[in-house]
DNA sequence: CGACAGTTTGAAAAAATTCAACGGAAGTGG
DNA sequence: CCACTTCCGTTGAATTTTTTCAAACTGTCG
């Protein structure tokens, strides 16, 4: 049982390649091991909407077949933070086990697919099938260390070098999945990447006119184009690899 | 199976009461069930000795048993960051599961004594007694919401809000393991506070400093008197309870 | 009694935010 | 399809917050 996600061709990528059959990287989730246990159901939903909500109660996992979602934290007194951006592969909700009721929002930033895991069923599965549960717990421990990984991230950088490090990283995303890693198009507002940068969306654009005016990406709007990554590397401090 | 860990008296906690068996609140784990199947080692360190280090092997979890840890993450070119404290009851090292090495370091802030449980062991454990597995699974996923619950307040308050949630999650956790939630001794230094905090050590101290000014708390040093608590809960953006 | 690590404080500089305005894109309804 | 409205992104200027650098102070431990 590997950790691997199928691949299908996404239509409206900008300059993707048509991927096939490939490995995913960090926070992949192997489904098709998960189909052979588990009722699974495919859901569709558009822009804006609701995958759950904070306060619901817990019943399913959701595996991101297609588009983006966000988790989105809230405070009893209002306050807000994006805690990611969820793409093909990954497995979210997991943050909720254990409890009775989700702990956050996940919201579907443009149509989007997923594969809805009932937990229970899960729960009974993986400690049927010990290769399973390993999965489940690989994709807990993964998601802590992106997470800390982020927390490094912001705690450290400053604004123009937190929003390098956030286009490094959709780049990155971007080519796992199969398409350029050089030109895409970002799916979030920039008042989402602000607010998950711990930013404000006034700070996010300047960085990225910033960036755009230092040649080391050009920027249309949404649309991204990395120009000089090894320079983007540096001003995200992940220093400067030899390969292109 | 509860997720219990039973106290014993700290000799060094500034007024506090002597603790008896008590209830671990989230991010705790049932060590005594733990016992019944595993073989644990008790390990103790001195103040500044490293539990784990990033990049050595993985293979044993840690349970804090007294004193206090911190795990600190750190990046290629050096940047650093203390990704959380860890107190009597937790469960420390889940970050690396599913790794070959530790992802991060553990420190000792002051001498602590841990219990060892070695990784492969609690993983056969857990495959053959289903409560020790979700025992296991919560308190991945109880980690992941601490997590992102910091990500929320680090991403969303200034520097002396900030300092004041951090205040009260202390005074919290004092509570939780039986000690005076309104009288206590920071064990860890300013610049330790800051780098969880994101924030620098003097703006820390600024902070601390306009806390006591505006008869919040008593500092002197590392000891900390809380005098209102709900004015710190209310600097902290957590609204304000009734109960004293 | 020093030496030293840790803490506090002050003043200047830098970074990020706030508030306001503008322009353009996208979506709605006639 | 166009006019209208609303949402989104960018930019400028003033302000606030945080950091930086420097110095002084404190407590602890040989």
């Amino acid at each position: 049982m590997n950790l691997s996600v199928r691949a299908e061709a996404h239509q409206d990528q900008v300059a993707g390649p048509q991927p096939q059959s490939m490995r995913a990287g960090k926070g992949a989730f192997d489904i098709d091991a998960m189909r052979e246990h588990i009722r699974v159901s495919r859901r569709k939903f558009k822009a804006g909407q609701y995958i759950y909500r904070a306060g619901q109660a817990f019943h399913s996992l959701y595996l991101v077949h297609s588009g983006i979602l966000k988790n989105s934290e809230l405070a009893e007194d209002g306050r807000e933070r994006i805690s990611g951006f969820r793409w093909r592969g990954d497995l979210v909700g997991v943050e909720s086990i254990g409890l009775h009721s989700y702990s956050c929002d996940a919201v579907a930033l443009e149509a989007s697919e997923v594969w809805e895991l009932p937990y229970p069923a899960i729960l009974s599965a993986s400690s049927r099938i010990p290769e399973l549960n390993m999965c489940l717990t690989t994709a807990l421990a993964e998601q802590i260390r992106q997470d800390r990984s982020w927390m490094l991230t912001l705690g450290t950088l400053t604004a123009k070098r937190r929003v390098a490090a956030f286009l490094l990283d959709v780049a990155d995303r971007q080519e796992r999945l199969g398409f350029s890693d050089r030109h895409f198009v970002l799916r979030m507002k920039r008042a989402e990447m602000s607010s998950f940068l711990a930013l404000k969306h006034e700070t996010v654009s300047r960085a990225m006119t910033f960036l755009d005016e230092s040649n080391c990406i050009s920027v249309r709007g949404r649309e991204i184009r990395i120009l000089d990554k090894n320079n983007l590397r540096t001003m995200a401090g992940q220093g400067v690899s030899t390969t292109h």
